[in-house]
DNA sequence: CCAATTACCCACATG
DNA sequence: GGGTAATTGG
């Protein structure tokens, strides 16, 4: 035993190992970037197995489910698997979300119940304001999903909503004034859909552990050691929950970097970890300052930045490391240029002792991956992007698991309305809005309102009924099926009886057969997710059970082979607790980073600052800062200034490049880029894996040719005319007769 | 009811 | 420039 000990706290330092020590009381670990916190969590939580503690007494809390998996592996190739696998791990809204499942009942749920995302909450926000006849103009869906998701955040019910004058005034003011009816009415919906959005996941673990004792009593039991990680991201939800649950034993651990505080905008609260001294008696605060991560240039040059705060916890980060290379900035005549001078950089730099996976691009805006992309994708350089729309969100795998969600929880009236009528069986907008009046009137769900629709008078054609009940039988066997397949074969079996391949195969364009590509990926997908759980003994592979990961899941869950070598691209905000050799972070620009919607307040503006923080801190030996003095925005050119946090780093730390020069460009690159540009803009099918390019197509005609045009079909080429670049061809179509098309844009194959 | 066309948002970040 | 909702003509 001692020995073991000795052989762990090897590898931590002085500052690291006291916090590691501590197993008892109230501790808070306010850590540096780079100091090694997500160490100290690991080594803590095989300290305290080391000393004789249940795994299944430890609840983890960590920021994504990739850093759940991160330290659960970590620990286990310490302690070995048989008992790090009890150890309760993941994000708030996984770890709830199993837990409510248990406790479904009590709260009115079934154990089934669909986790609704963004979208989803959207749609039905939407149809709600369609159904009360409100002005959409003032009362947009994503707003009021916001101002939802905010109360939500901050442990607002709706009767607490209403008995607060401050709320209610306040939306009316913003010409609001039926938000509370919205959000009454929205809660009421997920109710009646078995089904809980996000926010819920949290909220309803409150009303859980506030309103039944017992059930308190029994996590409060389970959960004798509770370590947070990030805990200066987390909302007032899951500061209420920690609270809670921690209340009893006090065996509390929380790990942050107040100056790493970035997600204010989903309700996250600095004051959490701040205030964090008052909320427990003898809270023990532990300090760590070194940072093991980046170069003394990295890492003074985000200390400089991060000085210009005037909210925040005094730390001095420093570190051992070598001096290595001045941070580089470089001013781009435009985005396009920014991009290719990447490109360059990295097939400069991966010739030497680096991998592509030892980069990352980093940006403000998901919008801004576009122009990398294609600059990646020119240069043939593999990346992959992460966050903006997600593999599960794309709306071909979304039709796919709407008709599973249904199949697993029928109440789910955003799937069901999803694929009613996909692929079209003749059911429109008329009949659905008759069922859903037909459900309010007999407080119905819709599926139960379709399902009895032939005896409720609803109004309907006897034709619509036989689509209906066509609709429901389907269903219903697959429903019956689900009971002895696997979560794969439904799959299969639900694409297969919709036809949906046959219906994406209905047009060839490469967006139809990356979508079809897209939706093998995902049996793929199901079928890893079975082999996972197969070593999971009492589980039973089922469909509801792969739905709820799905749910929670993003880009960084997808199972990635270990030989895959790619750059990275990603948002600032999801580099966050990820490290990389090498790192560049765009756009810094004026309205861009910071974000031009931060001017208006002192904290907004410092939380952009310590967004930038973050992305500094990401880099270990290099780190490239540039940005645009032009730029695209919605297909048109702006102008544009460069960001004042380029001033906040120290010149001492950078080196300074204008790639504006126009001659320095030419002689770096012929053609020149500007002639480049155009090509390069085109054929951008960014949100579909796997890319195909427009080199399937024809740009070479002659007159006499019989060509095959995408939507116009078979057609004869009979008149060319124009020059290299602009040709024009006349083409007689077999279905629509003559048509002028350009050849460059002309999607057209030579028969 | 459906497919094609037009209009209108949009881009601040996420589990 | 791109996705989705609304509109229009068949
Ligand atoms: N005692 C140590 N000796 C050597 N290397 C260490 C030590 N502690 C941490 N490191 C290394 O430093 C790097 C940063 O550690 P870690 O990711 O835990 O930091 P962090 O505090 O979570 O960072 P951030 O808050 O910036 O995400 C890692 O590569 C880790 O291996």
């Amino acid at each position: 035993m001692i020995e073991d000990k000795q052989s762990y706290l090897n590898d931590l330092n002085e500052a690291q190992e006291k916090p590691v020590l501590k197993i008892n009381g109230p501790s808070m670990v306010i850590a540096g970037a780079g100091s090694g916190k997500t160490r100290v969590l690991t080594y803590k939580i095989v300290h305290l197995i080391k000393n004789g503690i249940d795994p299944f007494e430890i609840l983890a809390l960590t920021f994504t489910n990739k850093a759940a998996r991160e330290m659960k592996s970590r620990i286990s190739s310490m302690i070995g698997d048989g008992e790090s696998k009890n150890i309760w791990m993941g994000t708030f809204h996984s770890v709830f979300a199993k837990i409510l499942r248990f406790e479904a009942h009590k709260i009115g749920f079934t154990s089934d119940f669909t986790i609704y995302d963004v979208q989803d909450s959207e749609r039905l926000i939407s149809s709600i304001i369609k159904e009360m006849n409100l002005d959409k103009d003032s009362y947009r869906p994503k707003t009021i999903r916001n101002r939802i998701s905010s109360l939500k955040n901050s442990f607002i019910s709706v009767n607490a909503y209403f008995s607060n004058s401050d709320l209610t005034e306040s939306d009316k003011l913003s010409k609001r004034p039926k938000t509370g009816d919205i959000y009454k009415e929205y809660s009421d919906r997920l109710v009646k859909s078995n089904s809980m959005d996000f926010d819920d996941l949290l909220l309803k673990t409150n009303e859980l552990l506030n309103n039944f004792p017992e059930v308190l009593a029994k996590y409060q039991e389970k959960f004798k050691y509770i370590l947070v990680d990030e805990y200066q991201d987390t909302n007032n939800s899951q500061y209420l929950i920690v609270k809670s649950l921690a209340d009893k034993y006090q065996n509390i651990c929380v790990v942050g970097d107040d100056a790493q505080s970035i997600y204010s905008f989903r309700g996250a609260n600095i004051n959490n970890i701040i205030n964090f001294r008052n909320d427990y008696d003898d809270v023990e605060v532990y300090r760590l300052e070194q940072n093991y991560r980046s170069t003394k240039y990295i890492v003074n040059a985000a200390n400089s930045v991060i000085d210009n705060n005037k909210n925040k916890i005094h730390k001095e980060v420093w570190t051992d490391n070598e001096f290595g290379d001045k941070i580089q900035i470089t001013a781009n005549p435009s985005d396009i240029a920014e991009a290719r001078l990447i490109s360059q950089k990295i097939l400069n730099l991966i010739k030497s002792e680096n991998n592509y996976k030892d980069f990352v691009v980093l940006y403000r805006t998901n919008a801004q991956s576009r122009v990398i992309e294609d600059s990646l994708r020119n240069s043939n350089i593999p990346y992959k992007i992460y966050g903006g729309v997600s593999f599960y969100n794309r709306k071909e795998i979304k039709d796919i698991l709407a008709y599973l969600r249904l199949v697993v929880n029928n109440n789910d009236e955003e799937s069901l309305k999803r694929i009613i009528n996909y692929p079209p069986r003749g059911i429109g907008q008329v009949t659905i809005n008759k069922i859903i009046i037909g459900s309010k009137n007999n407080n119905l769900s819709i599926y139960e309102t379709i399902k009895s629709a032939k005896n409720l008078n609803l109004g309907l054609s006897n034709s619509s009924i036989t689509k209906l009940e066509n609709f429901i039988n389907q269903i219903e066997v697959f429903k019956i099926q689900n009971k002895k397949l696997s979560a794969f074969e439904i799959t299969d079996l639900v694409i297969k009886e919709t036809k949906i391949i046959d219906e994406l195969r209905k047009d060839e364009s490469p967006e139809s057969i990356a979508r079809v590509e897209n939706i093998q990926e995902l049996l793929n997908g199901i079928r890893d997710f079975i082999d996972d759980q197969k070593e999971i003994a009492d589980s039973k592979n089922n469909l509801s059970e792969f739905l709820s990961n799905v749910s929670l899941a993003t880009d960084f869950d997808i199972d990635l082979k270990l030989s895959e070598d790619f750059v990275s691209l990603m948002s600032l905000h999801s580099s966050k607790g990820l490290e990389f050799k090498n790192v560049f972070i765009v756009g810094l620009e004026e309205d861009l980073f910071p974000s031009a919607l931060s001017y208006n307040s002192r904290d907004d503006l410092e939380e952009e600052r310590r967004l930038f923080y973050v992305g500094i801190t990401r880099a270990k030996k290099n780190l490239y800062i540039s940005y645009a003095n032009s730029r695209y925005r919605w297909g048109k050119l702006i102008s544009c200034e460069e960001s004042r946090f380029i001033d906040e780093i120290d010149n001492d730390f950078i080196d300074f490049k204008d790639n504006n020069d126009f001659s320095v460009l030419q002689k770096k690159s012929k053609p020149s880029p500007f002639i480049k540009q155009k090509i390069l803009r085109k054929g951008n099918f960014r949100h579909l894996s796997s890319v195909k390019s427009n080199s399937d197509f024809q740009t070479k005609v002659s007159v006499g040719d019989k060509v095959q045009h995408l939507k116009f079909g078979k057609g004869q080429v009979i008149r060319l005319e124009g020059d290299n670049d602009n040709v024009k061809a006349k083409i007689k179509f077999e279905k629509i007769g003559d048509k002028n098309l350009l050849l460059k844009f002309a999607k057209l194959k030579v028969l």
